[in-house]
RNA sequence: GCGGCGGUGGCGGAACUGGUAUACGCGAUGGAUUCAAAAUCCAUUGCUCGCAAGGGCAUGUGGGUUCGAUUCCCACCCGCCGCACCA
């Protein structure tokens, strides 16, 4: 008998899939095309190639393979890509420190990777590749940028933007973390600058509506989607300022609490600031504060609870639902960007108004009454809570909630203000000063303005040069050939745009190329995109919870009424697996603790690596990496392998196994592989419960070694033997696809990924005899043995019966008699 | 502060709609095999009292509902993650 070596079944199957292309399925209209199978999109999150792949790649992959080969077998046409992130930060920064060209590296580092996906056993239509930074991708990146300018979803325009001083570069608002890069950790800046931005604010409300249209996202990336997005309702009302005559829109949220604004303050950015000071007292004070204002870092300025700044301004604004006369100030808690970078005041109803008013020692009015029974202590103010109104008017005595319909309907009535409704996104901020992404294809001409280059022309190739050091303005701006060009529409002498998109714009639509990948016309086609899309089930990591998966849900919509696709939702069913640890803490190279797929896999095999990391707990979940425990599964790999060669060598058929007239340990043998088919699939479809599959299977195995012994002398004994092993190998070839082919094939002859997944006959499901737990009192007395379907009365009276039951009611009085059929008894006493 | 997730043996974790708590794996202990070791196989393994039969206590804490609660309800403690001066 052979020793279970991975190495070599393992390369053995590779080879036989990778010849024969195994994984590849047709579009609609080509060869062996079938309009009857129903389609499966599984889709894991494309990597970004740096290095190699780490541990939490092999889980990532692990999972989203067992699910591929879950559904095959469940008679889906399943869609299984893959491909590469390949542009960004990284592979750029890295040429600078060495000089090795960012596409060197990055080729590098991919053929790294598909030598460890092959090995590790994934299987992916490799014929549906792509690579983000290769021309034939970014041409389509750069086409759909295009549609978007030419829809107006695509803009440049002057703003304030967050800038990594570090990293050169400008970042969107999803990219900075507590005021810091997401990249480096660099404390980001405030510059203003021209920069291209991506419409994402016209999809705010469809981005919190079709949350409906998904099947099954988790909640907590739904509920982070939504506080980004971060919808509020309210009004906007008009405050005036008559010696100045100007109009101050203010959003708020509490209309209902107009009549308790005490003063007005606006943010240090706001337009109309300058010209409102300007010859007054107050122009030299607000200057000073506007610019200690403009030094401080934003992740300072949006501490909460520091104490309140502001300079007063020596002006008014007019109250309009009591014609009061208001002072106004200006003051960083207010902001900008937010509403419309003004604010009336309400000190009595607002925690931040407050404690302004308290530094400032500004009027304190209550507007709203605590209801009553209110605890003396939530009643003070400032009171955020709801009550009847007071101080206010005619609408005194009113509950604040309906106050507040009535107040913003008379206000629109007086033309003073309406209903509003805010939201936190921003537009997407999609140009880096950076050279390794894809450039924006755009020709600055000084006669026509911004010219789109032609779809003909496209792509725009990203030039070769010889520094990549940013200097604050794209590297590529050093490339006068390629910047100097013609303009496409007059033919002038022009320049193009040295900018390069963000490399969250290329992974936001590269879903959609895998489906019709070489397609030299179009991005895809629309048969292809509607056969296909949505994604059935998408497969990544939480850290991309706002990022990645609101960008590319923003593509699909935009994409949608541009008319290019179908769904308005790409992901139908998004998983986010946990993070894998070692000792608790992140892998990290610094720290010395991180685990190496290829060395793992060397050990012990790929489908021991595979396993093991689907057995480690739920993935959803993070997990401790633990060496001892991948060895544990090797061992139970090894032990199906061994019981295998055995069987084979001794000669049983599985497929003699019929059914019920079995008797003993081979009927045992044949319902535990039933049992193990039951449980399996019950948790494969209840969702990604792969440790109690992989449980289940080893408790077969572990059967399999009980009656091993006794059954392989007997010609009977060995059918069942045969169709148990078969039966794990089967169970565990969603995660150890070779070892599973191996076993199957000796076993069978056939080819596991070609079989159906076993069904659990109902009837071995059933055993002729149940183990009854008795109790008295709740607590188990004793357990008996009865035949299935025996009456209620018969089980009470063999309970009773049990001897040491009886001792534990003697003395009582039974007051009532439970008896759950196939279950257990318990009988409620009291002392008699 | 707001939102989400979680707390079960020495460890990772099971337990479907309230019904045998601790499946499966790791670790540990003992045995078989071996000249020996590795590998393998078998057995034991929540804590505790008891020679045993058997008993008591255990799912973060405290209450409640129930014949019966890891599961449902209330109050709290701890840990992790996300958001946070957003008017």
């Amino acid at each position: 008998m052979t020793r279970y070596e991975p190495r070599s079944i393992e390369e053995k199957w590779q080879r036989v899939w990778a010849d024969e292309g195994t994984w590849e399925v047709p579009n609609p209209g080509e060869d062996g095309f079938d309009p009857d199978k129903p389609k499966a999109y599984v889709l894991e999150m494309l990597p970004y190639p740096s290095g190699e792949p780490h541990v939490g790649h092999l889980k990532c992959y692990s999972v989203g393979d067992a699910i591929a080969h879950f559904r095959r077998r469940n008679g889906f046409e399943v869609i299984h890509p893959m491909g590469y992130d390949s542009f960004g930060l990284p592979a750029e920064n890295n040429a600078i420190k060495t000089g090795v060209a960012p596409a060197v590296a990055t080729e590098k580092s991919i053929a790294s990777f598909n030598r460890q996906f092959a090995e590790w056993g994934i299987s992916i239509d490799w014929s549906r590749t792509l690579a983000t930074h290769t021309p034939e991708y970014y041409r389509w990146t750069q086409w759909i940028f295009l549609q978007m300018f030419n829809e107006g979803l695509a803009y440049r325009t002057q703003a304030p933007v967050q800038w990594c001083p570090k990293d050169a570069t400008v970042l969107a608002n999803e990219q900075v973390v507590d005021g810091r890069c997401e990249r480096c950790g660099t404390e980001v800046e405030t510059r203003n600058l021209r920069q291209w931005f991506f419409k994402t604010t016209a999809y705010a409300q469809r981005l919190l509506d079709d949350f409906d249209e998904l099947e099954s996202w988790p909640e907590h990336v739904i509920t982070m989607q939504k506080n980004w997005i971060g919808r509020s309702e309210g009004a906007e009302v008009t405050f005036r300022s008559e010696e100045a005559g100007i109009d101050f829109p203010v959003f708020t949220t509490r209309p209902d609490t107009l009549f308790g604004a005490t003063f007005f303050v606006i943010a240090p950015e706001h337009p109309e600031l300058e010209g409102l000071v300007a010859g007054t007292d107050a122009e030299e004070p607000v200057r000073e504060y506007v610019n200690s204002v403009a030094r401080e870092s934003l992740q300072e300025r949006g501490d909460e609870g520091r104490p309140k700044t502001g300079v007063p301004l020596g002006r008014t604004v007019t109250n309009p639902v009591n014609g009061e006369e208001i002072p106004m100030f200006v003051a960083d808690y207010v902001l900008m960007d937010y509403g419309t970078g003004a604010v009336m005041a309400v000190p009595g109803h607002d925690e931040r108004d407050f404690a302004f008013a308290k530094t400032f020692d500004l009027p304190i009015r209550r507007v709203i009454a605590a209801p009553e029974g209110t605890p003396e202590e939530e009643a003070e103010l400032p009171f955020t809570g709801d009550g009847p109104m007071v101080d206010s008017g005619r609408f005194d005595g009113i509950q604040n909630r309906e106050a507040y319909e009535q107040i913003v309907a008379w206000l629109a009535e007086e033309g003073r203000g309406d209903k509003s409704i805010n939201y936190r996104l921003r537009d997407w901020l999609l140009s880096r000063q950076r050279y390794w992404g894809a450039p924006i294809p755009i020709v600055h001409c000084d006669e026509c303005g911004m010219v789109p280059v032609p779809e003909d022309r496209l792509p725009v190739e990203l030039p070769e040069i010889e520094d990549y050091a940013p200097k604050g303005k794209s590297p590529l701006a050093a490339a006068e050939d390629w910047v100097n060009t013609t303009c496409p529409s007059c033919g002038a002498a022009a320049k193009r745009e040295t900018d390069t998109m963000d490399t969250f714009v290329d992974s936001s639509w590269y879903f959609l190329r895998y489906l019709d990948s070489k397609n030299s016309e179009m991005p895809f086609s629309r048969e292809a995109a509607d056969h296909w899309m949505a994604v059935d089930q998408y497969i990544g990591g939480v850290e991309h919870a706002i990022l990645h998966l609101l960008y590319a849900r923003f593509f699909a919509k935009a994409l949608h009424d541009m008319g290019h696709i179908g769904v308005v939702e790409p992901f139908a069913n998004l998983f986010t697996q946990g993070m894998i640890t070692r000792d608790g803490a992140k892998m990290s190279k610094s720290k010395g603790n991180t685990v190496s797929p290829s060395e793992i896999v060397a050990r012990h095999g790929a489908d021991a690596a595979r396993t093991y990391v689907c057995f480690m707990g739920p993935p959803d979940r993070g997990g401790d990496w633990n060496d001892e425990g991948v060895e544990g599964v090797h061992r139970f790999l090894s032990r199906l392998w061994r019981a295998t060669e055995e069987i084979a060598e001794a000669g049983g058929e599985a497929g003699n196994v019929t059914g019920t007239e079995l008797q003993g340990e081979g009927r045992a043998v044949v319902a535990k592989a039933h049992w193990a088919i039951d449980k399996a699939t019950r948790d494969f479809s209840r969702g990604f419960q792969f440790n109690t599959v992989v449980a289940a299977v080893m408790e077969l195995v572990n059967e399999i070694y009980r009656v091993k012994d006794g059954l392989i002398g007997d010609e009977n004994g060995r059918d069942c033997l045969s169709f148990a092993t078969v039966t794990a190998a089967s169970l565990i070839q969603p995660f150890a696809p070779h070892l599973a082919a191996e076993v199957y094939e000796k076993l069978t002859g056939e080819r596991i990924w070609e079989a159906a997944w076993p069904e659990a006959d109902p009837e071995m499901l059933k055993s002729d005899t149940v183990t009854i737990v008795v109790q008295v009192n709740g607590k188990v007395r004793d357990r008996i043995e009865v035949a299935d379907g025996t009456e209620k009365d018969e089980i009470l009276a063999m309970a009773k019966a049990c001897e040491n039951v009886a001792k534990h009611l003697e003395g009582f009085e039974i007051v009532k008699e439970i008896v759950v059929p196939g279950k257990l008894v318990n009988l409620a006493v009291k002392p008699a």
